[in-house]
RNA sequence: GGCCGCUUAGCUCAGUUGGUUAGAGCGUCCGGUUUACAUCCGGAAGGUCAGAGGUUCGAGUCCUCUAGCGGCCACCA
């Protein structure tokens, strides 16, 4: 035996060993109960960092443990093509040659995404395989394959059936530099200092006028109307007038309605029906025109006049208060700071557009999401996110799940002829309208379309050329996985046991998993979510491939100190929900510990081979008794903090144990009687190995190996691997 | 605006159902290398557990309030 524990020696050797003799993999056997997690696929769009090692530690200490507890054990690997995610970077990628995805043409430019997601995903694995993660390979799945992307389709099938989904025009945050429509969820805000601009609309008989105050006073050119409440005195007997668009001299309408807050600016709001989601439902509610001044590039359009017409957003903006001031219509200027939606991924501006759109009526199926947690059949650690979930979904609106991206599932619906598609979807994809016939536009949802329109008799259908959020598919990862309905893993694994994943997508992923899982497999998708937190670096920000240049590779790390020095820090001290400080420090003293146990070991083994391996069993001292007292006490300490998914106490309970209360005492107690002491040392070894093994694989399947080698089958050294050797029993010593 | 969390040793953080002198890692100070490990050993300093009040025989742990910090959610123009 070395001095020192060598990681970089023995782990890629373990590693090829476990999954060579297939340990990985499990065999679906009745008389053994199950146990799956899925692997939260990663992003397929850059490789793995520090974050992700968090949920290796903790996953794949699970699964180990659960392994050793004699359960049929299936960890399912697999990757993510990530959407919109994907074709962000991809296409940032592309703007670097000077190229746009146009350049390439919707199927060079899915082909070249494809073949980017793969080197990735091969990358993200081998990194996978680096940290230990004892997952079945065989099993690994990508969200496009075949198999899964029918399950997927499928569903969607069945929601269309149901009335689940619809198509809509309604107003949706619009990315204009993705060019796409996106969910709720994928816009985030931000506090951004604007201004409130006080702009006069005049009576179209010339008496007076009335004072609107907004922040974005480009979208007036496509007002039609004013609104005030109809409580408030101020205006009451004014409502029903004509009012005069400034710039525009369109003629507007003075509304009363409820929406309008008497307090806020002047008491009196302009309505854009077609630019703001609020003006959306009044103008709907009032039977307003809806004129949309903005276009799906950011810029005005021809609707906007002349003048403003093809003028980004911004631009527009300073020449319409320019014009206004100038005309005299511009009252008052003051600052204001508000909340600015931008895309999540690209962080672009989003603005809100009315678009003919795909939506999940997510109403129903949230009701029962919340039921299975509130009765507890879904338990949620920690308990605190339960609340944070709930008013997730009993405010949730219904979900866009068409995106106008080339990277991702495209929509299995069909139309009779160009009829069906949106002027927008025209626009954007002109080869597959060039000479096709109008049709009557009935919608077929399928993965083919019928071979006649039983409507009008056309015989030519035209693809919808969406694509699905891609947390559509990713909703339906664990049974999509394994084969729903009839597949052999999804009939023994399902419903699946842990959910293993970040608090940040709790409801982009979580929900939307339990939600979908429960619509199509009427049982609930896991059985227990467990949420890490983040995982942050020294300036406390959380690590994200978004920002790669802050993120620490984990195969570095693993080269240096070892994967299980990482998996230890990282577990080490932490707690569920609560976020992680990624310190070298700690990374350090794991490796530390990793090598006190290697010596500590190496010390005992240099002992047996003083002895030529012909170890007796002799009368116990007291110090001998006391050792494995605490040895016991050690084993239910770890089992219980396992168990109840307090990891970093585990882990701690094992340390204290391991290096004070057995080195530091216990062997230098025995030093001069050693021979005599070996039984319980090897004892004590073999159940701390064994104790040791989820949280640090290797070093502890190393020495597992050089001592049963010599004991098999004797003081604890049945099995040939301690990856497949029995969990520790706490009345051992007893 | 609503909700949630955090505030424990110089630093980074644990602390399950309330129970004896409050813990770890790192750092600091003193001492120690022939004999498993200097990636080590022995010893020490260091905390009125953010503040105030309450419940209790007993509170870092439960309740109320206050302050600072952070996060999430929300259509106020």
């Amino acid at each position: 035996m070395e001095k020192r524990y060598r990681p970089d020696q023995v782990e890629g050797k373990i590693y090829q060993k476990w999954e060579e003799k297939g340990f990985f993999t499990p065999k679906i056997d009745k008389k053994k109960e199950p146990f799956c997690i899925i692997m939260p696929p990663p992003n397929a769009n850059g490789s793995l960092h520090i974050g992700h090692a968090l949920f290796v530690a903790v996953e794949d200490l699970i699964i180990r443990y659960q392994r050793m507890r004699g359960r049929a054990v299936l960890w399912l690997p697999g990757a993510d093509h990530a959407g919109i995610l994907t074709q962000v970077v991809f296409e940032r990628e592309l703007a670097k040659k000077g190229k746009t995805r146009f350049d390439l043409g919707r199927e060079k430019f899915f082909q070249a995404c494809f073949d980017f997601t793969q080197k990735n995903k091969e990358k993200m694995f081998s990194q996978l395989r680096a940290l230990g993660a004892s997952c079945d390979w065989t099993r690994a799945k990508f969200t496009l394959d075949k198999e899964v992307t029918k399950i997927v389709y499928d569903t969607f099938y069945h929601l269309y059936q149901e009335g689940l989904v619809y198509r809509d025009w309604r107003m949706v945050s619009w990315c204009p530099r993705c060019a796409t429509a996106l969910s709720d969820l994928e816009v985030v805000y931000k506090e951004e200092k604007g201004k409130l601009w006080y702009i006069a609309y005049p009576f179209v008989d010339g008496k007076g006028e009335i004072v609107v105050a907004t922040t974005r006073p480009e979208t007036m050119l496509g007002d039609t109307a004013v609104a005030v409440n109809p409580q408030d005195k101020r205006y009451r007997r004014l409502v029903g007038k004509k009012l005069r668009l400034p710039l525009v001299n369109r003629e507007i309408p003075l509304i009363a309605d409820e929406m309008v807050d008497p307090q806020f600016g002047t008491g009196a709001v302009k309505i854009t029906p077609a630019h703001d989601p609020d003006d959306f439902v009044v103008g709907k509610r009032h039977h307003l025109p809806f004129i949309q001044v903005i276009g799906f590039d950011g810029k005005m359009t021809a609707a906007a006049g002349e003048e403003f017409a093809d003028l980004p957003v911004k631009e527009a903006r300073e020449k319409v208060v320019g014009a206004l001031k100038k005309q005299g219509f511009l009252k008052k200027v003051k600052s204001y700071s508000h909340r600015v939606g931008h895309c999540e991924r690209c962080k672009t501006t989003v603005e809100p557009l009315v678009s003919l759109q795909w939506f999940v009526k997510t109403k129903p199926l949230a009701k029962k999401a919340v039921e299975v947690v509130k009765k507890g059949k879904i338990k949620i650690i920690p308990r605190r996110f339960e609340k944070t979930y709930f008013r997730w979904l009993e405010n949730i609106r219904d979900w866009c799940i068409s995106r106008q991206l080339w990277w991702g599932h495209q929509l299995p619906i069909w139309y009779c002829g160009t009829k069906g598609l949106s002027e927008l979807q025209k626009i954007m994809n002109p080869e597959i309208v060039k000479g096709q016939p109008e049709g009557c536009g009935k919608v077929f949802v399928g993965e083919k379309p019928p071979s006649r329109c039983p409507v009008c008799g056309n015989t030519r259908f035209i693809r919808d050329p969406d694509t699905f959020d891609t947390w559509f598919s990713s909703g339906q990862w664990p049974f999509s996985t394994l084969g729903f309905p009839k597949g052999k893993d999804y009939l023994y694994f399902y419903p699946t046991a842990v959910m293993e994943t970040g608090y940040d997508i709790l409801f982009f992923w979580v929900a939307r998993m339990i939600m979908l899982g429960l619509y199509r497999t009427k049982k609930v998708p896991f059985r227990v979510v467990y949420l890490h937190g983040m995982v942050r670096d020294v300036f406390g920000q959380p690590m994200s491939k978004s920002r790669p240049e802050t993120c620490v590779d984990p195969q570095e790390t693993v080269k240096k100190y070892g994967a299980d020095a990482l998996r230890m820090a990282l577990l080490y001290g932490s707690s569920a929900g609560n976020d992680v400080v990624v310190d070298e420090k700690k990374i350090e003293a794991m490796r530390n510990f990793a090598n006190k146990i290697w010596n500590a070991s190496r010390f005992i083994y240099l002992s047996c081979e003083a002895e030529r391996w012909q170890i007796k069993e002799g009368k116990k001292s007291q110090e001998d008794k006391e050792i494995l007292e605490e040895l016991s006490a050690t084993i239910a300490q770890v089992t219980g903090d396992i168990e109840n998914y307090r990891f970093g106490q585990a882990l701690e309970s094992f340390y204290q144990f391991f290096w004070h209360e057995f080195c530091d005492v216990y062997l230098e107690k025995i030093k001069n009687r050693r021979q005599e002491a070996l039984p319980v040392l090897l004892k004590v070894l073999s159940v701390s190995l064994r104790l040791l093994h989820p949280f640090a694989p290797f070093v502890s399947e190393a020495i597992y190996q050089l001592f049963v080698a010599h004991l098999k089958g004797k003081f604890g050294f049945e099995k040939d691997y301690l990856i497949v050797s029995p969990w520790p029993k706490e009345k051992f010593a007893k």
